[in-house]
DNA sequence: AAGAGAGTCAACCGCGCAGGT
DNA sequence: AACCTGCGCGGTTGACTCTCT
């Protein structure tokens, strides 16, 4: 298996790894621990270069490393893991015991890839998996082209963006029944305004702006129901917020925020209440699974 | 039986980031 | 600020194995 043994760089042994090469790394590591890896070589009278000393002992020494085939529910979590993640093989690797980012990417390459294509086309066969980062209008919303140009991406099978579409402003606009001005009236209102408070909470008060919104995208995030109507007239501090030259800064953090979310991990500061989920599930595509 | 092609997977490579000087 | 070093990550490679004809 690998590179050709035979080959040889700087006086070192390149290639598939001996069992004698790993007695020595496994003695080392086991009397001083793992870091230093630039010394280990030397210290544990080895001819490798440290990196391939810590990829050998992450990805085959190290306790506790799984070998062999991956289970359904292994499978499953790897597919709902990338779709949120994307190609972050160590953050899916952390959620799974045992199984090494190399290991899991060699895996995903030749079988869940074709596996959650198929998935994907039974389940919603006119939506991309993977969101394509859409070009932003001068007011930061995705113009209308993103989704024309999202589809072309599904069409020709180039994966662009792993994450969530990019929205560099977001305003939200007050949410009223098509015959009535009160908010009593609406179940849903109370919850939307929370998570506009959220929202808005996680934004730095010196990045907001003035009321921009788009109601198609408006009513895709907060699943505007049919009797329902927008009312761009009430606008306020409260419910608009902005992401503007940390755009991507802040779409990370929250990502982890729900990253953590989903894996009901402790330590979390941002738990989001359903509608705010919603809100998110919309950004990041993830399906009603969840 | 044997050759070709496809599939598998350990290992390598280059890049970027963080911390230290 | 610039450079160096160590580390970790994701993409790619290529030897080996399996399957098909």
């Amino acid at each position: 298996m690998g590179k050709n043994p035979c080959c040889f760089k700087e006086g070192l042994n390149k290639g598939a790894w001996t069992t004698s090469e790993d007695m020595l790394l496994k003695a080392f590591v086991n009397i001083h621990g793992e870091g230093k890896w630039t010394t280990v070589p030397h210290k544990a009278g080895l001819r490798r270069s440290g990196k391939s000393c810590r990829l050998r002992w992450l990805n085959y020494l190290r306790p506790n490393v799984k070998h062999g085939n991956f289970s359904e529910e292994e499978d499953d979590l790897i597919i709902r893991l990338h779709k949120l993640l994307g190609n972050r093989w160590s953050l899916i690797a952390g959620r799974l015991p045992g199984r090494t980012d190399n290991e899991i990417k060699n895996y995903w390459n030749i079988t869940l890839c074709k596996k959650a294509s198929f998935q994907h086309q039974m389940h919603q066969p006119s939506r991309p998996s993977i969101i394509q980062r859409p070009p932003t209008s001068n007011l930061g919303f995705p113009t209308s082209s993103s989704t024309t140009q999202s589809q072309a991406a599904t069409n020709d099978t180039t994966l662009i963006l792993t994450t969530a579409i990019r929205c560099n402003k977001l305003a939200i606009p007050m949410l009223l029944p098509s015959s009535s001005t009160s908010k009593q009236e609406i179940p849903n209102m109370q919850l939307a305004e929370e998570s506009i408070a959220k929202v808005a909470s996680m934004i730095p008060e010196s990045s907001k702006v003035g009321p921009l919104v788009e109601e198609d995208l408006f009513k895709e995030l907060f699943q505007v129901e049919e009797n329902m109507v927008l009312n761009n007239d009430k606008f306020n501090d409260d419910n608009i917020v902005s992401f503007p030259d940390q755009a991507a800064v802040m779409e990370f953090e929250r990502l982890q925020d729900f990253e953590k979310w989903m894996l009901n991990d402790e330590d979390v500061d941002c738990l989001p209440p359903n509608d705010q989920m919603r809100m998110l599930t919309s950004l990041f595509d993830i399906g009603s699974e969840f």
